[in-house]
DNA sequence: GTCTATACATAGATAGAC
DNA sequence: GTCTATCTATGTATAGAC
């Protein structure tokens, strides 16, 4: 599997992803057409992304976005009823993508050591292609409303579960020593996440996305 | 090595280090009894870690601060000249007591595997101990002025280097197998930013700090 | 559909009384 | 030292013109 591909695939993904996204939440959007609303509604997610990768969700003004997106403040609510909308429009459409592509890619593994090292290499390149994403839902998840906010742990607690099976699958088969497979599950999830929160440190001492993933999959095996 | 212990060197250390800091910002507080200025920095600083592990620093208004540590906005302005200068006042007095302790810590080590574990070991208590400031830290990093932001990208590079060091002396010594000791480096770090960062799911796991650092332990182990 | 103008709310900071 | 009252800035959201 190579970078390039995944990432070609995630794009697809965004596409079809943003039409089921439109038809959760067209009663708030009021703008008819189909095809300026998914343009508009790109523009709109990207610049927030941006402009949240410099500061937060709550710092960033319906003047910031108006500016970075290109639309005036007016417009921009033709698209979401409120600033708090938008934030659960952005958080749920990544979070469909995300699940999406890993549980199809970990499908594609035919034993526990193979599904292992899918899990986590796609995990990473999931982050590397949505790294704006998946930085803004780890940020942006305390600020939450009670709701979004279950969700969100919900979500991060399927992803611990999915190595959790592969880890328990591998032990039953003879495969991986017996453990604390929560905690191994877990730490396993820290390392993954330290590469889209510390991207600027693996930036500036120049380590790649694949030579990140074989160190976290080498660490696995280690301790699995 | 007991947590209990742990914790009331770094109460000592807290009170200590509320007097360089009063030093260090002298000019800007207007309250001239020693005594009181401690007593209300404490109260002002425990209400704003406790605010702030709910919601973030800007969405914390000096009017919820107000009604949480008992003083009326007027009053808090005599402590600080503005509320960015509470959040620089707040980081660099946990910085100098996290490095204070640590670096002490570290040195009881006769042995790179001893000082490895030791490392571990105190930084998960120390994070334990000022779990809201460890929080609060990571979370706010990003929202700081440059130069502060500065220095919380020099601390945290330089608690990575205290584990490089280690490590590379003990692959000189024959103690621990050649590898990428960047790498494990910064992916112990990452273990360790696990615990304060999601100790929802820890505690409702009922994994115990101790549970937890020897089993970070048992992973750096296994692959140096 | 998008813009401009504006109403309305909230938050940071200060002045001056106590 | 601390409080109350208040100024000013900034931000969300809407109305109505184009």
């Amino acid at each position: 599997m190579i970078y390039n591909e995944f990432k070609k695939m995630v794009t697809i993904s965004k596409e079809e992803i943003s039409e089921q996204i439109l038809e959760n939440h067209r009663d708030s959007i009021k703008v008819k057409k189909e095809k300026k609303v998914i343009e508009n509604l790109i523009k709109i997610i990207d610049a927030t992304l941006d402009i949240c990768s410099k500061k937060s969700f709550q710092a960033m003004s319906i003047r910031d976005l108006s500016a970075a997106s290109g639309l005036s403040r007016g417009a921009l609510y033709s698209y979401f009823t409120s600033k708090e909308e938008l934030l659960i429009l952005i958080l749920s459409q990544g979070r469909q993508i995300a699940n999406q592509v890993l549980t199809e890619q970990i499908a594609k593994g035919s034993d526990p050591a193979e599904k292992l090292r899918l899990a986590i290499k796609s995990h990473i390149y999931l982050s590397e292609a949505m790294q704006t994403w998946f930085y803004f839902t780890y940020i942006e998840a305390r600020n939450l409303p009670r709701e979004e906010q279950k969700r969100a742990i919900a979500s991060e607690l399927y992803t611990e579960k999915l190595f959790i099976d592969i880890i328990e699958d591998g032990i039953t088969a003879g495969i991986f020593r017996e453990g604390n497979v929560i905690l191994a599950a877990s730490v396993i999830k820290a390392m993954l996440q330290d590469w889209y929160m510390k991207r600027w440190k693996y930036k500036s001492r120049k380590v790649s996305v694949d030579e990140y993933a074989d160190y976290v999959i080498h660490v696995a095996e280690s301790i699995l």
